[in-house]
DNA sequence: TCCTCCTACGTCAACGTTGACGTAACCAGT
DNA sequence: ACTGGTTACGTCAACGTTGACGTAGGAGGA
């Protein structure tokens, strides 16, 4: 509507009658300036409505700061990464720190795009879930020096902070509880391949069923199932398998899903028993509530963002790999027994 | 890690050895620079690892664009509000737009301050879900000529954009359809009156009732439920009313998920209908499958971003208050008849 | 041949702010 | 009265970039 200028200090100081520099000085809290032309600038920056411009403060002050970090994830609406979101938001702020946020959706030429918007708005770090496959973009930028922490999924460069969750660990485990509920035909569906968590969930499930004295049978497994049309065809193909799997080990958020669905539909779902990487909502009021691993993502988004501002504050200390712990949280479909 | 400066036109310009203004008409692509020149000054650009410093760009150039807006929603975490964001986060990235995002958990000194926030780093337009009750704060932003949009909810000032959905017309069809199957006896839950949304739905449910020549009942009417345990509270109460109501009409997310609840509990999912307003990740999962009224969050977003673009290119038409249709998706739990 | 116009540069100042430093006034201590 | 220190300001330049404008040299026309 207006094309009303903002006010600036020059403003502010012909107002108040004082130079510029002692606005700026009124303005930021700094001594050097009496209690009555303290007033007097107080006073003039109410009635203009004057507010200060970061963007040239930052410019100029020493440090550079801009007071604002990118997070760089896969989907910001995917429900893990809105989660993970609002938890760093919520450590940023409190150290007066405003994110930029933007979804490269596991494609190298968007979140190469993304570093560089972020890198040109001179962001003091950066929170990245890395997409897949080659990390050559981030690493370039971490070469500059510019803070940042890997979420979800850890560096294939070093020099890095990255925070991950216990994938390997907390699958085995998964896979062990079937096996101690008589399952010995256990399928591994799984996301794609290129993404380190797919592969420590992979490994974990294999870990389980080595441990449980289980042998591999390569064909339960199914891998890089992008999105939940391809989680379904594959969990519907296993279910055609002779003999049948009697649980199934769902190894992401949507393909949990997927498989939940076809279990639904073939009214399997009370005799196939179900464990899935990642809580989502709902789960327990499905039909039967679905057992899952649940990642504390809060946990996961504070962590990351504290480590970011440390290494912003100057920290040096050697690259720290944070593993938050993933809790088994048992509803039900993961206690199904065999037939 | 390292505390390399980073390189600035300056240094590009004496590597190529012309003049810093030469280096800014080829990094802008501007005419007036002969073409070995420019291969010269490419050249130096990238052997220095040269990024242009868009802050420094903005705080010169005519136009002030910062190429970046905010995004102020309830809660980021929410899936409604993360949605939303993707959709503007969409739009904004083909006009090579950043986005700011924070939550103002309808606080509104967090609104305020966070408004204060995104004012100091001088985006260029925002996109806000404002907090019930006063919008003062808004209101003096938009003052100022921010261009500003508000998504779902209205603004209780003049002069400002506005997209919404069908909240009225929708409550109203849904408690139709109800009265249609057969219902007399429709309880309403409701979200914090505080919030346009929830006032509109109630709105609708009221016109509903009056269309289908059905009677009030107070009793059966609950509204500032805030959270899912208040809705569990109030959904079990008005099932111990007498005589009972046959069908619920939950007029937000959590709402529904808490009535569902305790639908469930007392094992009356099959025999009470219920319809929500906003649909939900796995409400065609449940058991019945949850009929609800589904906004259309990506067209939401979307027009939401167009319309803060256009005030930002110097559109002055008369503002506009876009309403994007939601429609009744019948999945069951909707279309219950009473016992 | 001279004048004009265009192209390819360069110079200068300014955007809004702050760091470095200068200075006048005042106070305390001797 | 003089020194030394402190307080409360002000002046100046610079952060990295671009708008306004200047200029040298060549092309083109009369």
């Amino acid at each position: 509507m207006d094309q009303r200028r903002e006010p600036t200090m020059r403003d502010v100081a012909a107002l108040a009658k004082v130079s510029v520099k002692t606005v700026s000085r009124v303005v930021n809290g700094l001594p050097g300036a009496g209690p009555e032309v303290v007033e007097r600038v107080r006073a003039a920056a109410r009635t203009l409505g004057y507010r200060p411009n970061l963007t040239a403060s930052s410019l100029r002050r020493s440090d550079k700061r801009s007071a604002t970090i990118g997070v760089l994830f896969e989907d910001l609406s995917n429900p893990f990464d809105s989660a993970l979101l609002r938890a760093v938001e919520d450590r940023a702020r409190q150290n007066g720190v405003l994110v930029l946020a933007g979804s490269s959706e596991d494609e190298p030429h968007l979140q190469r795009e993304l570093l560089e918007s972020l890198a040109t708005r001179r962001v003091d770090g950066m929170v990245v879930m890395a997409v897949g496959g080659h990390q050559d973009a981030l690493q370039q930028e971490r070469e500059r020096g510019t803070p940042m922490v890997l979420v979800d999924r850890p560096p294939t460069f070093g020099g890095t902070d990255s925070v991950t969750t216990t994938n390997r660990d907390s699958s085995r485990e998964a896979v062990l509880q079937l096996a101690s509920f008589g399952h010995r035909d256990i399928a591994f569906l799984g996301d794609r391949q290129t993404l380190w968590t797919s592969q420590e969930r992979y490994t974990g499930y294999l870990e389980g069923l080595a441990h449980a004295g289980l042998k591999l049978r390569e064909d339960l497994v199914r891998t890089d199932l992008k999105g939940p049309d391809a989680a379904e065809r594959a969990t519907a193909e296993l279910l055609d398998r002779d003999p049948r799997p009697t649980a199934l080990f769902t190894a992401q958020n949507l393909v949990t899903v997927g498989a939940m669905r076809v279990l639904r539909a073939r009214d399997l779902h009370q005799r196939v028993a179900l464990i899935g990487f990642d809580d989502f909502p709902l789960a327990d009021m499905l039909h039967p509530a679905v057992t899952v691993v649940r990642q504390d993502v809060p946990a996961l988004g504070r962590k990351a963002a504290e480590l970011v501002f440390a290494r912003i504050e100057g920290d040096t200390t050697p690259p720290v790999h944070a593993v938050v712990p993933a809790t088994l949280v048992r509803r039900g479909s993961g206690e199904i027994r065999p037939d």
